[in-house]
DNA sequence: TCATTTGATGAAGGATTCTTCGGGTTTGGG
DNA sequence: CCCAAACCCGAAGAATCCTTCATCAAATGA
């Protein structure tokens, strides 16, 4: 799925009256609803069109296809889950290192968790969507945004390089997925929080002490 | 996906003659093949029993449906990961904890990258297939050897508890993820091993001081 | 050798889904 | 009020693909 893939999944038509914004806003959330209760594979154009109450007609002038669909849906979740974490980040900015670590980590675990069922379900169709060329995308805005908090740390050490930094994000990111598709609990949820700043703290302090 | 929704992909019948032995084992590599030059999404059962020179009805004597093709590779391939580790981590008995890791972690990387494409296109079909299920099992069997590994560390501290071990090896596994999908360079993949390292070491030190 | 079991064939049935397009309806400005 | 643009409709076209089953071939072993 290389980049300029993506372009196959973009608006068709962009919506210039009320009337046909309140539809595409109706599809978007119809294949919400869909995905959940039918499940990926059971998806289909007619069923979303039928669930937000048009035609399929109508979906497909907005929509240039299928995948279209679920990409929109997966971009606008990632967009909130990286949203939700830079917002974190600025907040934890002159904080010492182990709180910025905790703060950042528990945003995008809470973040994740508010829309649990969404999560998974993304999750399944992530794949036929472009995902991976997504989540390259959209990582690297949580990225500079570690990087940049991680450069606010009171005590002057160097920080981590990049490199660490992406490990880190993508080592919590496929964590969370492990937990979320093995359907938690509260409990393991609450565990597995202070578990996953624990990691994210002692690697973040290890990268820092190797180079500074 | 429920554990007993795997049995939908248990193989339909055993074959007795070593002509069918043969055929068996075409099919389970043509899928491999078909996966890697067609992509997940136009592998039909067709054209793998084309690629493995047998007919469609000679496929379906032996796997009941589309995804049960798959999921034999896909169990094949996480088996013969988690058979790496675990011969790795009876290695690292009795050594360092900081070696044990290091030679738990780079076993895990190296197996994965032995078969970079296979594993990439894997997590392509791995949700279609019962993946996470799979997942849950097998990752049960890395869990249990890294925990008999722990128990025999030299200095006789107490052990990171379950959890704790879960939550390593699945951010292990996802930074892994992250990487393949991101299509690695020799260089990057270097810095990744020993970033990996890195990560699981500082982890399980501060998980095992906190218990400790 | 011959009957029985095992293995292989591939055309065709059956079902599903994506997507289009010709035609009707609503909106909003002039 | 009127017209062009925006919007909506949904039956039908077109393309795939999965899976079966009746039939033929090969192997086994008694």
């Amino acid at each position: 799925m290389s980049a300029d893939a993506l372009v196959a999944f973009e608006p068709r038509k962009t919506p210039i009256q009320a009337r046909s914004t309140v539809t595409v806003e109706a599809i978007s959330q119809a294949t919400i609803q869909v995905l959940l209760s039918h499940g990926a594979e059971r998806l289909t154009t007619t069923r979303v069109a039928e669930r937000a109450g048009v035609s399929v007609g109508t979906l497909y002038q907005y929509y240039p296809n299928k995948q279209s669909l679920l990409f929109a849906v997966l971009e606008h979740h990632m967009n909130n889950v990286a949203a939700t974490v830079e917002a974190a980040c600025e907040r934890a900015c002159h904080k010492p290192l182990a709180e910025m670590i905790k703060e950042m980590v528990e945003a995008f675990v809470d973040a994740k968790m508010e829309r649990a069922d969404i999560s998974v379900a993304l999750y399944r169709v992530s794949a036929d969507v472009g995902g991976p060329t997504l989540i390259k995308r959209i990582s690297q805005r949580s990225r500079k945004a570690v990087e940049a908090m991680l450069q606010t740390v009171p005590d002057a050490k160097s920080s981590p390089d990049k490199f660490a930094i992406d490990i880190m994000l993508a080592a919590m990111a496929g964590a969370m997925r492990s937990l979320l598709e093995a359907g938690p609990t509260s409990s393991t949820v609450r565990k597995s929080r202070e578990q996953l700043v624990l990691l994210c703290q002692s690697y973040m302090a290890a990268a820092t002490a190797r180079r500074g």
